[in-house]
DNA sequence: GCGACTCATTGGCCTTACAATTATTCTACT
DNA sequence: AGTAGAATAATTGTAAGGCCAATGAGTCGC
C-alpha cells in the first residue's frame, strides 16, 4: 500500500464512521475531563461490528468472515483487528475459536458479563454484604406483588416443580442453593420486568461469587434451615395462587430479612464485597 | 530467542499464573458448554494487571511501565501486549495515552461502563422504557423512606440548595433536567446503600441515553410541569426533615408515577429501550 | 520571562513470518 | 466396505521489526 498511514487512517476513519448524522454515534469521544479522545482503529472497528449486533443485523451464533476479509473490508491490519477482537470478546459479544472453520462467531452477553463489571465498581467504592442483601429486600416483595396480579397457572406448576426439586434435595447444599436462587430469580422472571430481573439476577451472582471465594464449610443445622425455607416457598406460592398480592409481598419480606439475618450473622455484617 | 513457541507460551503462562491457590483465579476456565478454554496470552495479561489493581497494589492514577518493560516483563511481544491493553481499556481500568511521559494509567471504572454493559443486555432482551421508569419508582420510593430516618441537617442543607438551583433554572431545559436527575441521584446516595445508589445511577443513565438519542424537542408546557417538579421536591424535603418516613415514601412514589406516565405518553409506553 | 523550536519518548499502526489448532479429506489397512 | 490415522487446508495465536504521529520537556532566541 503506497499511501502514507496518516492517509489510510483518515479513510478508515471516514469509512467506519459514515453515518455522522447518528447522534449516539460515540466518535471522538469526550472524557470526563472534557479533553476529546481520538478514537483508536481498534475501538471503532468493535463498534461497527458491535452495532451490526445490536441492531439485529448479526444474530447469535452467526460468524464473522475470517480476519483476512475483516481486514479487506475495514481497511486494517491484522493487528488492529485483532484488537478490536478483543474488545469484543471482553464485552462477551464474541468468541474466537481457531482452526479450520474457526473464527469468531457471535455470542450473546449474559448477566456474568454484566454483573462483573458492576462488581468491580461495587468492590471499588467499597460496598458492603449487608447492602447487596438490603438492596434484594428492598427490590424483591413488590416484584412479588405485582406476581400475584399477573401469574399464571403454568407460573405456578412451574415454583411448584421447583419447590419440589428443592424438597427433594434438602440434604445436598450446592444443589439446595442453586435451586433456592432460581427460585428467587424465577419469581422476578415472572413478575414481568427484564430490567428488574436482570438486576436481581446481577446482584445474586455477585453474592454467590462472594460465597464462593470465602465459604466452604456447612452449617450444622442447615438442614433444618433448609426445611423451613421449603416451607415458606410453599406458603407463599399458595398466596400468590390467591391473588393476595399484599400477603405475598409480606411474606416474601419477612422471608429475605429472615435469610438476610442467618447469612449476615454468619458472614458479618460489614464484610465488603470482594469479587476478585 | 531460540526457545520454540510452544515452550515461551509454557514459559508464560507458568510465570503468570504463579499463584494457583488463588481460588479466584480464572486460568483455564470453562465456557458455559463445559469445553475448556485456552486462554490467549492477553487475557493473562490483562488478569494479571487487572488483579494487582483490584487487591489494591495500583491505585488511580498510577503510570504503568512503557510498553517495551511490559514486555520484557511478561515475555509477550508488542501485538499481545497492545491486545491486552484493548481489554483493560475497554473494562475502564487504564487509559493509554501517546507521546513522552505518556502510557497506561490507572483509572477507576466510573457508572458509564456498567451502565453500557447493562444496556446492551437490556436491549437484546427487549427491555422497554416502561420497565426502566417502573424499575425506578418500585426502588426508589422505599429508599426515601429510610433517608427520612438517616437524614442529616446537611443533607437537608444540600438538597434545598439544589432545588433552588432547579428553580434559578426553570426555564432552561438540559439545565433543569440534569438538576432534576441530580436531584435523584443525591436522595438515593443520602439513603446510605451504595449498591442501590449505583443501580439507580445506571438506570438514570440509560434512561438519558435514550432521550439523548430520540428526543430534541421540548414540550410547550415544559415551564408549567418543571414548577410543579419543583414544588413537589421541596414538599418532600420538608417531609423528610420531619422525618416522616412514610408519608415521605407516598409522595415520592407518586411523583415518580406521574412523571412516569407523563414522559411515557410522550415517548410510548412500549419503546424499546435502544442505547446503540 | 516567554514564545517558538527541537528532540527524545512513547504509543498507534502496518507487514511479514511462522506456530498451533482443527475440520475435512484422503489413504492404507483390515 | 469400513475405519483408524495421516496429510491437508483453513484459520487464529504470537513474534519481530519498522515507520509514523503525538506529546511534553527542555532549549534557544528574543
Amino acid at each position: 500500500m503506497s499511501d502514507s498511514a496518516a492517509a489510510v487512517v483518515a479513510k478508515v476513519r471516514g469509512a467506519l464512521l459514515k453515518t455522522p448524522a447518528k447522534v449516539g454515534g460515540a466518535s471522538a469521544s469526550r472524557r470526563p475531563d472534557g479533553a476529546i479522545r481520538v478514537p483508536k482503529a481498534a475501538e471503532l472497528i468493535a463498534e461497527a461490528i458491535r452495532r451490526r449486533l445490536v441492531q439485529g443485523d448479526l444474530k447469535a451464533g452467526d460468524a464473522l468472515p475470517p480476519e483476512v476479509e475483516l481486514m479487506a473490508e475495514f481497511h486494517v491490519s491484522r493487528a488492529s483487528l485483532r484488537e478490536a477482537f478483543r474488545i469484543l470478546e471482553t464485552e462477551s459479544l464474541i468468541e474466537v475459536k481457531r482452526g479450520a472453520h474457526g473464527g469468531a462467531r457471535i455470542t450473546l452477553p449474559d448477566v456474568d458479563t454484566a454483573s462483573k463489571s458492576i462488581g468491580v465498581l461495587l468492590q471499588i467504592r467499597g460496598a458492603t454484604l449487608k447492602e447487596l442483601f438490603d438492596a434484594r429486600v428492598i427490590i424483591e416483595p413488590p416484584l412479588i406483588n405485582i406476581l400475584a396480579g399477573v401469574r399464571t397457572d403454568q407460573d405456578l406448576a412451574e415454583l411448584r416443580d421447583l419447590i419440589d426439586f428443592e424438597a427433594a434435595n434438602i440434604d445436598d447444599w450446592t444443589v439446595f442453593a442453586s435451586a433456592a436462587t432460581e427460585f428467587h430469580n424465577l419469581l422476578v422472571r415472572m413478575a414481568g420486568n427484564v430490567t428488574l430481573a436482570l438486576i436481581v439476577g446481577m446482584l445474586d451472582e455477585l453474592y454467590l461469587r462472594h460465597l464462593k471465594r470465602f465459604v466452604s464449610r456447612n452449617r450444622p443445622d442447615q438442614r433444618e434451615l433448609n426445611q423451613q425455607t421449603v416451607a415458606i416457598h410453599r406458603q407463599l406460592v399458595d398466596v400468590i395462587a390467591a391473588r393476595d398480592g399484599a400477603s405475598a409481598e409480606t411474606i416474601w419480606r419477612y422471608a429475605m430479612q429472615q435469610s438476610r439475618n442467618v447469612i449476615l450473622a454468619e458472614l458479618g455484617e460489614d464484610t465488603p464485597l470482594a469479587v476478585y
